[in-house]
DNA sequence: CCTTGACTATATAGTAACTATATACACTAG
DNA sequence: CTAGTGTATATAGTTACTATATAGTCAAGG
């Protein structure tokens, strides 16, 4: 692997093979990252093609998120133990990348899912539907908290997601109870809820009713939702149908893709029984 | 999902939430990537909770390597559709990105795997062996060739390996062949070679001749090679072996985990076979 | 022999996206 | 009313380049 030994790369023919800008060799150079082999009388670098290997190397951990200074650090304590045990060390970053990676494109596939579902909505239309079992997992109790709380918990229940890596990429949404419902509460929220459609073994999650929902969106800004409500509620009547268990509400359209409040929309499925007195 | 529009958070708060430095949200309010909701008349910035969920966009489009200038682009023009059509482009992004980390995975894998290997080696030892198939991925026939277009070769080798994502991270090979051997030209390969331990289908490799070999290593600079050949020769004498039909050089030891030429390791593995007239 | 063009070099300044530091004002608790 | 924590702005520093300006080197062609 050493036939030509005769040949050597100047610092452009070099910069070509590694794919980077001359100049960015220039700089490895200043710093003592990687020194061409030798300088001519004139100052010209000439670099052997096996240091090709070496920049691979540096590339690779800097890939890795290495700063230049670290990797210094063991380029000039070389050794192959050292590689070794930094190979090993690399390999958990890189486990960790990646599964970060895997989350974020689960994430955008949510993402994708729910804009184009959204894209195909009439948001004037109220609609009756069978929701398939969903998995969902939820903060803790928040019924009648006040402000400063209720910054707390949705905080802790972010650090949750984060930690627990359950950001499934769907809105955070709340869960409101029957009696704070009928009580006009339509925001007094009992949970904070994040739909996990690839759930994970192992936490508490609250499995969703499967059940009948009378779906509707409120356009708007939250604090005229009640008139929705009021719509969804008529719709219940004329449907004769009585309020279930729990009320759901997400964001469709918010902060991200809307510029305004008065287009934000957002998603009530009210969980309804057939009333027996029919 | 907007329960206490009375609660505002404070940059220090949101910074929490969002865990970034507070000075990183001076920087967004200032490019006007992300501003506060409402500054009071003493100039403090107040947050709603709902612009989280815009943070963790620009937060995700950041990690995608989308440039903060960039991201500004689509807030300022926001829609469900462009945020749409940039989430596909962006699952494009991350599916390249996801692909990258696999190989560079797979990359520490098997310098992980050489590593270890080579710590349980003596480099006294010659040892015959049979090896199992390897699938090898060769550069074009290099017989006789100058240095110039040696390092054409090599270029053109390196080019192919990144191209088609077949740097599997095991060293980088020449085949010599028997004729050349016997003519001394040790360095005069035929090939260079990159073993692929994953192989993808659809491409051209050289299914790597299974068979005896005997395997010794060279500790050193190359130029010194001939005298580790001689040692092998003697070896095969006394064990009435004859020469085969190729050669595979490749290091062990490089510029990646030592200083010193005196220190390199080259693994040698002659093809043998029993002499007929044994 | 001279010029042209493509290379090489150094030195310096600019860039993105923070990060740290210095200084001053605000608010709350004891 | 002061100490401690918070907020603000302004400015400088950081990393890993990247671009620009200026000048020397070298080989080929006229």
């Amino acid at each position: 692997m050493d036939k030509k030994n005769g040949k050597y790369l100047s610092t452009g023919e070099f910069a070509k093979l590694c794919k980077v800008n001359k100049q960015t060799l220039f700089y490895y150079d200043q710093i003592g990252l990687l020194s061409p082999l030798w300088k001519n009388e004139k100052g010209y670098r000439y670099y052997s093609i096996h240091q090709i290997e070496l920049f691979f190397v540096i590339d690779l951990l800097k890939d890795l998120g290495m700063s230049l200074n670290d990797i210094q650090q063991y380029m000039n304590n070389k050794s192959p133990e050292s590689f070794l045990s930094l190979m090993y060390q690399q390999k958990q970053e890189i486990v960790k990348k990646r599964q970060e990676i895997e989350m974020k494109e689960k994430m955008i596939d949510a993402k994708i899912a729910l804009m184009e579902e959204a894209s195909h909505l009439d948001f004037q239309q109220i609609t009756l539907k069978q929701l398939p079992e969903a998995t969902l997992y939820l903060s803790r109790n928040i019924e009648n908290i006040s402000d400063e709380e209720f910054v707390e918990v949705i905080s802790d229940f972010i650090n949750e997601l984060n930690i627990s890596q359950l950001d499934s990429g769907y809105p955070i949404g709340g869960i409101t109870k029957r009696e704070h419902v009928m009580k006009g509460e339509f925001s007094n929220y009992s949970y904070l809820y994040i739909e996990q459609p690839h759930p994970k073994v192992g936490y508490p999650y609250f499995q969703a009713v499967k059940g009948d929902f009378l779906i509707g969106y409120h356009i708007g800004d939250e604090k005229t939702i009640h008139k929705t409500y009021k719509r969804l509620f008529s719709e219940m009547e004329r449907l004769n149908l009585a309020l279930g268990d729990y009320v759901f509400e997400e964001y469709i359209y918010d902060t991200v893709v809307m510029n305004h409040k008065e287009h934000y929309v957002t998603k009530i499925m009210i969980q309804v029984e057939q009333n027996s007195g029919g």
